[in-house]
DNA sequence: GCCGGCTGCTTACCA
DNA sequence: ACTGGTAAGCAGCCGGCC
DNA sequence: ACAATTAAGTGTTCAGAA
């Protein structure tokens, strides 16, 4: 008899028993249970569909050397653009069956490398941390009911760990040496170690494998939903596998008897851990990075605690631990370690609703969502809305294919030249979304577009035409996710700041910025499903001409035009509601989903022009001020790394002087005074360094450079670099060229006055003074010996 | 031999 | 590892000029 | 208990863990 059961789905795999695929969902109810759902794969053949029967015969030999033949095969529709197209369905007996009949088929095949669980959820619409009702008998699902949004997000069991190991070769080596602490938070903490310790927190076992058999314990009491680490798939993971199995230890992190295994996602790598999400901080802290969701320059633990919590490791180096370990550190040593694993278990609280709120819009398991990058995420959630569709889900470039989309990039957006100057009352007006606006505005897909003719459709500044007969995928997949972000961020106002609602529903409108956000790209990246040049080429051309057209009419009703980039306008104004006036105005004329937003009123703003003799104005730098004092720079040398302290300091007071004082005067004090203080000699050297990373490894570039050179000097010194290492170098006195006089920073001892009053302070504040009438001097400063003070 | 101007390589920023 | 547009540093080269 | 070891491809890296 068939019960009716409902849970939360939380993953998927599958196993395959008796030679029958099953797919094994992870539920959780009042238990998280596994059960078990009867599916076969299959894929899609375009070939003669007559002569279906035919595929039956085809025999196929695996890589292990067993005979694959398919076991099924019927008739599938599916829509390709606007045409519907039939396809033969070919049903496989178990997943590694696919790649193998695949190959005997001498016509296109579709849909064969869609990893099979995926494909279920796909086919089943199912959304990760979504209920499920359905009946069960024993352990076999026989039917999924419904799939619903719950009203409360699953409460996850947490965990966090960390490892120390003995490492007295440096990098400790699998074979040789042993854990020697395992720290852990979850509801509990602690350390385990087999030393004896004073602190509380630590409980001290026989030997490493009681450590490590003691951990496996303590998971199993706590069974946590997710583990956390940092870069835990690429090293305590594994270390810790390696170890159990030369030590025999059982190490049993899984639910369900499940064990551990490595994978490779792209570029990414993971680890599994059956029955439990195993989330690596490191690959997420890397995506946000990389998105722009968190500023940081290094991806470590310290770096990124620092960042998002304010909260620093402590300070032990990791060249240090065997001898602490060895020399009676082992309270110090366990301090470290627990502070890690807290450090880890506050960032991992801290992006886990994030992190499953992305897996419930793209669909795809937490686990997979923690490595993926936002070309699967978007690639997924347009294959997911694809099948709802009955649409063919396009192949993926291979090849030369790929070259080709590489080689012809594909012009952007459009960025106003701005007039040099000191300006007052500014008013910033920006395009809310341009981009996503502009493909649900003008059904910008892949399907949509018409090869040639076609009358009811949008004719995009290059040419291209879209339908408007039928609404494409991705405008469609996108107008529902900016919809309701929309309603989301309404509903926020409304809420309790600290509920756990609040939290929730503010992850997800993150989550829906963040895949919005990445579906222009998506079109326009070369390894995409849904790559297509005339419509990425359409959606920057529509975008060139909506904020052309905007500066037009701009000027035309009577405003200054002082600046525009991409999506964003910046007008002189004299009164507000003229502004207001214009961008109602310009908001009728906008089709669909496009609107104009008032992005705010500045009182002054500083525009600076390009280095070099001519007064071009520069793009992307500028300074303003707001009506309630708060300051907007951007691109400015005070805002880049790479400069130093001083230079970036002096920068930031002339500009402050200027936008909030209107003092020129004060500003050319501060640059006297810096002079001054420089050539005296009395700067700190902290604040001449100037910062910079080097991307490539030391011995792999081509030219010379004060960084590179800086860094020469500090392997001589033993002082390890390597790819990824920011130096931190100052201009001393010693050399010929600015390269040969770097120093890094730990290493310095003086600096070049000439360099830092010519090459930073002088061109950062220059630039702003030239704009209060002080040009004709900054032609005079390149000469020798020149100072600012000996002009005023 | 000195310089200005240019290019190439590089980093970091803006949208 | 989603896109393109931009400034600006330093090294090194070339050509013009004295 | 058994048997197999799990559907993606590019190029063959990045940077993190001790």
């Amino acid at each position: 008899m068939a019960k009716r059961r409902r849970a939360y789905f939380m993953d998927a795999s599958y196993v395959v028993k008796k030679g029958r695929t099953y797919v094994a969902l992870l539920l959780k109810g009042k238990k998280v249970v596994k059960l078990y759902y009867r599916y076969d794969p299959y894929f899609l053949v375009d070939g003669p569909v007559e002569r279906k029967e035919e595929f039956l015969d085809i025999q196929a030999q695996k890589k292990n050397g067993r005979i694959a033949s398919p076991i099924h095969v019927e008739e599938a529709e599916k829509y390709v653009g606007l045409e519907k197209k039939k396809l033969i369905k070919l049903y496989c007996r178990e997943p590694s069956d696919v790649p193998a009949i695949k190959s005997q088929i001498p016509f296109p095949c579709f849909e064969s490398s869609i990893p099979f669980v995926r494909r279920f959820i796909f086919d089943m619409q199912l959304s990760p941390f979504h209920v499920i009702t359905y009946e069960r008998e024993g352990r076999e699902i026989k039917k999924i009911i419904s799939v619903k949004e719950p009203k409360e997000a699953p409460q996850m069991e947490t965990l966090s760990f960390d490892i120390e190991t003995y490492n007295p070769m440096g990098a400790p080596r699998e074979k040789k040496d042993p854990v020697i602490m395992i720290s852990y938070r979850g509801r509990n903490k602690g350390v385990l170690t087999y030393k004896e310790s004073s602190r509380e927190f630590v409980e001290s076992l026989e030997n490493e494998k009681a450590v490590i058999e003691r951990f496996s314990e303590i998971i199993a009491e706590e069974n946590p939903d997710v583990i956390y680490g940092y870069n835990s798939a690429n090293f305590d993971l594994p270390y810790l596998d390696a170890r159990a199995k030369k030590l025999n230890a059982r190490l049993m992190p899984g639910r369900f008897k499940g064990g551990m295994r490595s994978l490779r996602k792209g570029m990414i790598n993971g680890y599994e851990i059956g029955g439990r999400v195993h989330f690596d901080l490191y690959p997420v802290m890397r995506f946000f990075g990389f998105i722009g969701l968190i500023k940081a320059q290094k991806f470590t633990l310290d770096a990124i605690a620092e960042e998002v919590l304010g909260k620093r490791k402590l300070d032990v180096k990791k060249e240090d631990i065997y001898q602490l370990w060895d020399q009676g550190g082992v309270d110090q040593l366990a301090d470290y370690s627990i502070v890690d694993a807290e450090l880890t278990y506050d960032l991992g609280e801290n992006f886990l609703p994030l992190e499953m709120e992305m897996s419930s819009t793209a669909k795809i398991p937490l686990f997979q969502v923690t490595l993926s990058t936002s070309g699967q995420l978007v690639e997924n959630l347009l294959m997911y809305h694809a099948a709802e569709r009955k649409e063919l889900i396009p192949r993926r470039p291979v090849g030369e294919a790929i070259y080709e989309r590489l080689n012809a990039p594909i012009q952007g957006a459009f960025v106003k030249l701005p007039e040099p100057g000191i300006y007052e009352n500014i008013a910033v007006l920006d395009f809310r979304g341009l981009y996503p606006s502009i493909i649900v505005s003008y059904n910008i897909d892949p399907g949509t577009l018409l090869e040639d003719g076609g009358e009811n459709a949008y004719v995009s500044p290059t040419g291209a035409k879209f339908t408007k007969e039928k609404q494409g995928l991705v405008p469609v997949v996108l107008d529902y996710l900016v919809d309701m972000r929309s309603k989301i961020k309404s509903r926020l106002k409304t809420m309790d700041r600290s509920s756990a609602a609040y939290v929730k529903m503010n992850a997800r409108s993150h989550a829906l910025k963040i895949l919005s956000n990445s579906f222009y790209g998506y079109l326009g990246y070369a390894r995409s499903r849904y790559y297509s040049r005339p419509c990425a080429e359409s959606v920057t051309a529509w975008g060139r001409k909506h904020i052309m057209d905007t500066i037009q009419k701009a000027e035309k009703a009577g405003f200054q035009v002082l600046y525009a980039d991409t999506d964003s306008v910046f007008l002189i104004y004299e009164e507000k509601n003229q502004v207001r006036d214009f961008m109602n105005g310009i908001n009728d004329s906008l089709p669909g989903k496009m609107e104009l937003e008032l992005e705010g009123f500045y009182t002054r703003g500083v525009f600076v022009s390009k280095k070099g003799g001519e007064a071009r104005g520069a793009k992307k730098k500028y300074a303003m001020i707001e009506d309630d004092g708060r300051i907007k720079i951007r691109g400015f040398e005070l805002v880049r790394r790479d400069w130093s302290d001083i230079a970036k300091d002096t920068q930031l007071k002339v500009l402050e002087a200027i936008l909030k004082e209107g003092s020129k005067q004060k500003a050319v004090r501060i640059v006297r005074e810096t002079i001054k203080e420089l050539e005296k000699g009395t700067v700190p050297l902290e604040k001449l360094a100037i910062i910079t990373q080097l991307k490539k490894d030391p011995t792999r570039y081509e030219i010379k450079s004060p960084e590179l050179s800086a860094a020469k000097k500090m392997l001589k010194r033993g002082i390890p670099v390597e790819r990824g290492t920011i130096i931190s170098y100052v201009v001393g006195r010693k050399g010929a060229s600015i390269s040969e006089k770097a120093v890094p920073l730990e290493l310095a001892e003086d600096y070049d006055v000439e360099y830092y009053v010519n090459n930073q302070v002088l061109p950062a504040v220059m630039k702003i003074l030239k704009e209060l009438g002080y040009d004709e001097y900054s032609m005079k400063v390149g000469g020798k010996q020149k100072s600012l003070d000996s002009f005023f």
